[in-house]
This record gives structure tokens, C-alpha cells and sequence, in this order.
DNA sequence: GGATGTGAATCTATTCACAGCC
DNA sequence: GGCTGTGAATAGATTCACATCC
């Protein structure tokens, strides 16, 4: 789910699959949660069970980061934690920025959880200037004019808009300008950016949307669905609809005549 | 990125591509762009361009959904827009439940693209009685009691949960109970459900732990940021703490003795 | 005995490159 | 000539199964 340009595994790192990168912030908070109940040593299906995976991924995932166990026992808690936050660079202080402070932005910056692991909200930005000054999760909104120094001063490399749509490439292209090289981007669109900076997305609406997919194929199937497949009250409700193609219902655009033609 | 238990393909399901199911609702937006600005027919090139992916995978994910385009001309966007939106089921209205209306519960009931897409919001569910009646983005919430008959009522499939991390399991064993077979998590947890249920999650800290890791491989390599890599202010400045691994930083557990060891 | 670590096998996804059609 | 559609080739991720070590 990256997107951005490649991102070259960087000339001869030593390659950790992306997938297993993903993976690791996960096994870091079951680990992290273990660790805080004072649990000394877990074994590969124990973690495994925690981070909601399997067990040999895990341990596969574990041997690029090397030999961090123990044959008989299973892997020292601690030891791990310590081991995937270096890993994972959290062992260092990332100041980030956000840049729109709408709905979303706010919420954002309320959220725990970014700045739980490392991560230090440097600066809220916004391009309203009557936000300017006022705190949000204790911090004073700035003004989008200033981005370029706050930046600077704060040594920011990792940036997270929660603009608008429309608004989202000028800030991407800004703050990559001003040596920002990770964003993390929850505004709709595709960002475009030079090599070398990585982007992630996360969007609310394709998530649901795989799941519709999803969904539509479970209540489609009728009885057969798969097997241990619950013939839940809401699939069979779904079914019913199925029927009634009001080409893209609920959109805004135009779509009046749409071809209504059968698949291949 | 998507978790929970496996979900089989469905017994014998026209086996689109996981991969490519997560990249229809890019490719949806790029073309309802084109549909608002009136353009008739595109080429794999150009839609690929304006979805982030390269032409190649485009017309390979295209083929799985049968032959739409035209050769020597390119793609009809109108007929295009249809069919990917039959084939996400986005052509019916899937209501659905948000359970958990705090900070970020309330962004994203208040959040538009939401509701673009044949998602209606039947209604928001907290457990905070003072909340109850409350309006968030114009809909009243109702209290967590009424879940199950709010599920019922309402044939809801698809559940979105933004609770606590500590509430979000038993938040989902109830919304599957009552018939949701589709979840979107936003909980920093790992949910287990029964086989046939979907779930997908959003975690922001995972996005940004994904990032800092790529980040300080890019400081790390120093010069050799791989080729055309910028070797930014920020990735520079970033180089400098490199050494000060002062374990766990900024965490609230216990990080006391961390061994200190080098990798393998 | 018990659990890790890892080659080999398998499955999935991406990319290549070109035949086929407009 | 231009662009799609797709087999074949390649790359990547997951799973298997077992040798290895505590």
C-alpha cells in the first residue's frame, strides 16, 4: 500500500522485505504489550497469535532482522522490543509536522498514538488564518506561509497532510522543497514526488470500498460461501439489492447514461 | 493490509487478483475525475499516470475484470466508471454503522468522501451516555445498547469501528454477532473474528513507524542515497542523532535495562 | 522435548514484450 | 501507427518441513 516512486531498497541495504517492514510495527505492540505485563520470553505462535499472523511469517520475518531467539525457549521481550525499535529507527526522536487542521488533522493530532512511538508533533500548520494561534491537542495552529522555516528549524523530515484534496499536491511539493522526505498523506488524491521520497496513503474511502467488493462477493454467492462462510442475516439482506444496478448510486457526477452491458 | 482470518476467495469466485481489488478504487477516482471534466476515452498510459501505477499493471488488472477498452484508441471513461463501480458494488448503497464517536470517530463520520461512494452513514453508536442525542455531522448518536437492533433495523453490513483500542474487541464480537460481516478497524488492536468476516484496519502510528524506517535508512546510507535520491537537508540533519540510540525513546512502558547488543 | 531458523517449494504479484486488433 | 490484452518471465511473499540447537 505504499505508493510514491519506487523507493529503491536504497543501493545494498540490507534488504528487509517491505512486506515484513510492515509487519513490524505490529510485533513491536504486541511485544510492547507483553513487555508491559511483565512477560520475560514468548515463543513464535504465542507473538504470532498477538500480532494476528502465523507463526512461521514470523519467525521468517524475525530471521532478516537476525538470530534474535532462542531454540527451545522462544525470543526475550525485552530484547525484541529493543531490537525492531532500532530496526524500525524509533529509537530516535522524529519531529513531524501536520499540515491542515480541519476535522481530521485535529483528531489526528488528538490521537495517543502518534505520538506514543517517536514520533513528536513539531508543528500544526494550516493555510486558515483564523486557526492560526489557536491550540489544538495543546499545540498553537501556525500559519502555512511559515512552513518552509518550521521545517528548518525543526529539522522535520516527515510530513502528514490532512488538507483537502485539492490542496494536497502544492503542500506535498512544498514541503519536499523544504527537505521533508517521508509523507504520510490522508487526503484523496495521488501525490506526485521526485525519487528518494517515500509517500504512504491512507484513504478511508478505498478501504471501504475493498470491503464492499468484498462483501458484495459474500452476499453473491448466496448459500455457497465458501465454506464456515456465515449465511449472516446482513449477507442475505445485501443479496436482495444486488439486482438494482442504479449505475454508481450516490455519486455526484454525472451519470446519466451509462452503458448497462454484461461482462465478458 | 488487509487482516482477519484469511477469507477464502469464495469457493470458485472469478478470481480477481487481491492485489488488484485494492487498486480499483484508485483507478475509480482517477476515472470520476475524468468523467467530471468531460473526457470521453483515456489510454492505459494516461489513467495509469493519474492513478500512480505504471501502465502495465493497469491493463493487466483491467484484463481481470474482461475486455473494456479498445485497442489502437484507449478506454471509454463513462462505460469504464460502471463497471469498476459494478465490480467494487458500489452500483447499490451499503449503509453503515460507526461505532466509537470521539476525535476521530467524528472526523470521519463528518469526512465526505464517506458518503461519495454508496456508503450512507446509518448511524453513529458511542458508549458515552452524554453523547447520546448529540448531532455529529447531522446524525444524532444513539447509545451502544441499541447496536444490535440499530444493525437489524438497518441491514447494516459493514461496520466502522473507532473506539479505544480496549473496547474495539468486544465492540466487534458484538457488531458480528448481530450480523456485520465486513469491519473497518481504526483501534490500534488486533481483531479476531470467525472465518468469513473481513476485517481491514487504519493505524496511523504502524503508517508513520513504516516511514521512519525508510527514512533512516535513507540518513543512514549517508551519500549513497541509492541514485537520484536527494540527499536533503532533512536527511542530512536526520544523520546526526543516528548514534544516540537512547532505547525506546519517548515510550511510556518500561524501557529501563534495555541490552544494548549489536545485529547479527 | 521443544522451539528457532531457514532452504526449498509454492503461491501471488509485477513486469516484459509482442501478437492482435482498431 | 497506436494501444490493448495477455502469455511468458521475473520478482516477491508465504508456507512447508525439517535440520539445528538449547
Amino acid at each position: 500500500m505504499a505508493t510514491g516512486r519506487t523507493h529503491r531498497p536504497a543501493t545494498r541495504s540490507r534488504g528487509i522485505p517491505e512486506a515484513t517492514v510492515a509487519r513490524l510495527p505490529l510485533y513491536l505492540r504486541a511485544l510492547t504489550a507483553l513487555s508491559e505485563r511483565s512477560v520475560p520470553t514468548v515463543s513464535s505462535e504465542e507473538l504470532a497469535a498477538a500480532a494476528g499472523v502465523n507463526s512461521a511469517k514470523l519467525r521468517k520475518d524475525f530471521s532478516y532482522l537476525g538470530s534474535y531467539g532462542t531454540r527451545g525457549v522462544g525470543y526475550d521481550v525485552e530484547y525484541l522490543v529493543y531490537q525492531i525499535s532500532r530496526e524500525l529507527g524509533l529509537t530516535q526522536d522524529w519531529p513531524i509536522v501536520m499540515v491542515g487542521i480541519g476535522n481530521l488533522g485535529a483528531a489526528l493530532a488528538n490521537y495517543g498514538g502518534f505520538a506514543s512511538r517517536g514520533f513528536r508533533v513539531a508543528a500544526l500548520i494550516d493555510a486558515d488564518p483564523s486557526m492560526v494561534g489557536k491550540p489544538v491537542a495543546g499545540i498553537p495552529v501556525q500559519y502555512i506561509d511559515d512552513l518552509e522555516r518550521i521545517i528548518e528549524e525543526n529539522g522535520v523530515s516527515i510530513g502528514v497532510i490532512a488538507t483537502p484534496a485539492g490542496a494536497a499536491q502544492q503542500v506535498c511539493d512544498r514541503l519536499v522543497a523544504a527537505g521533508v522526505s517521508s509523507i504520510l498523506n490522508f487526503a484523496p488524491t495521488v501525490l506526485s514526488v521526485p525519487d528518494g521520497v517515500d509517500v504512504r496513503k491512507v484513504d478511508l474511502s478505498i478501504e471501504l470500498q475493498i470491503l464492499a467488493f468484498h462483501e458484495q462477493r459474500k452476499a453473491g454467492e448466496d448459500g455457497a460461501v465458501g465454506e464456515a462462510g456465515l449465511p449472516s442475516a446482513a449477507a442475505v439482506r445485501a443479496a436482495a439489492p444486488a439486482t438494482a444496478p442504479a449505475a454508481t448510486a450516490g455519486r455526484k457526477g454525472p451519470d446519466g447514461d451509462v452503458p448497462a452491458v454484461m461482462p465478458a
